[in-house]
DNA sequence: CGTCTCCTTGATTGAAATCAACTTAGGTGG
DNA sequence: CCACCTAAGTTGATTTCAATCAAGGAGACG
């Protein structure tokens, strides 16, 4: 049984590479130690991948946009669950071994290699964020790595909930938004709403983040 | 100037791979920076690999050991310094990007994207374990992580000094020192040596990484 | 308009950082 | 071989920062 096709709201088979799955918010793309025989390529939407300790604690361990790929494992588990953010549609595809993937020769392998190095120096990059020992670094250092992913560099748009920020950077809700009210009052970021952040020293947040 | 060629105390060619390169104790293979022409695989010895912060932390993003390739980066310049934690013999590999690697057919790609899938996973890996919360957390993960690499997992032999497990845990050497004390006093670990410690209750550790 | 969820703020506690001293082990040279 | 010297590790006292416990707003949606 495919937890994928599980859980998918509505899906197609894609003329091309897998069949496009759609999800709703919240809703769980594959699970923690489901078969990973497939991995997926977000097309519309956000998605986090995270992992639930035994004592309930969530870690989110990435977030992922639009071209992002997921879920591509050498194991034959999942070592990460993923969960829609808002509304998403994710293509996938059948996943059977490298051995496998080279033999077709349309360029997947090279884009699954650049795919892991990407999300190793996204790993690396995180970790880093993660050593850093007070939250207002933490925090810089998020805003300024989603501002990459803005049109606009100094105005950025959480998808995620303050929740979310708070698991991936390894505090709690209280501290997020304490650390948030500080950087604003220290006059380093506004807030145009609770999720749209205007950055307003960008070099001030840069040196925060060493 | 070759940073590697620069820093190595003694270098020959070797007959099939590339310049076999000797370290001695806390000296940098390469650094942060540098370019990145090069990559690396350990023979003999240990290697950590970390970075700096403008105000003189030290983060330490991992550990390698015999048989390990480190060093290896899609981008032009290594993201993170590597440094001998004791005397070091390594393989060094030229690289030219991944197109240059595919065409000679001995199997290396395969062997350089199992490497990143690999470090993915250890990157992952480092990620989960600086999320969490408490320090006798992080020390339980930690020697679990190394008992991993023993003959006999339940006797593990640190290379690294108190020191670097702090920066690779994202805290300070007292509270690592204060912590393995306290896990010895609470039974679940015995000091053989500082260097030297036996796992007395590795299902206790287990469940305290959640 | 009310309710629910998300976010923020406040008061207090607790764990790790910091500052500081002491101990141990290893290495060197007399 | 022993004594000293230094680096590494441990332990203690105090401070600081984030977690926790608790409550108060604000926005979204029916």
């Amino acid at each position: 049984m495919n937890l994928i096709t599980l859980n998918a709201r509505a899906g197609r088979i894609s003329f091309v590479t897998g069949p496009v799955l759609y999800f709703a918010p919240d809703q769980e793309l594959y699970s923690q130690g489901g078969t990973a025989d497939m991995f997926l390529k977000l097309v519309a939407g956000a998605v986090r991948t995270c992992r639930f300790l035994n004592d309930g604690r969530r870690q989110i361990d990435a977030f992922y946009l639009p071209g992002d790929i997921f879920g591509f494992e050498f194991a034959a588990e999942h070592s990460l669950s993923a969960e829609a953010i808002c509304d998403c549609t994710v293509i996938s595809y059948r996943w059977r071994g490298l051995a496998n993937a080279r033999a077709n020769q349309d360029g997947l392998p090279e884009r699954l290699f650049a795919h892991a190095m990407r999300n190793l120096a996204r790993a690396q990059s995180h970790a880093r964020l993660l050593g850093f020992s007070s939250a207002a670094e933490k925090l810089a250092a998020f805003l300024l790595e989603w501002s990459e992913h803005s049109a606009d560099r100094t105005l950025i748009t959480l998808l995620m909930s303050r929740q979310d920020i708070a698991d991936y950077l390894g505090m709690t809700v209280e501290t997020v938004s304490r650390t948030l009210t500080q950087l604003r009052n220290d006059g380093l970021i506004e807030f145009i709403s609770a999720r749209q952040i205007k950055l307003l020293d960008v070099a001030a947040l840069t040196a925060l983040t060493a």
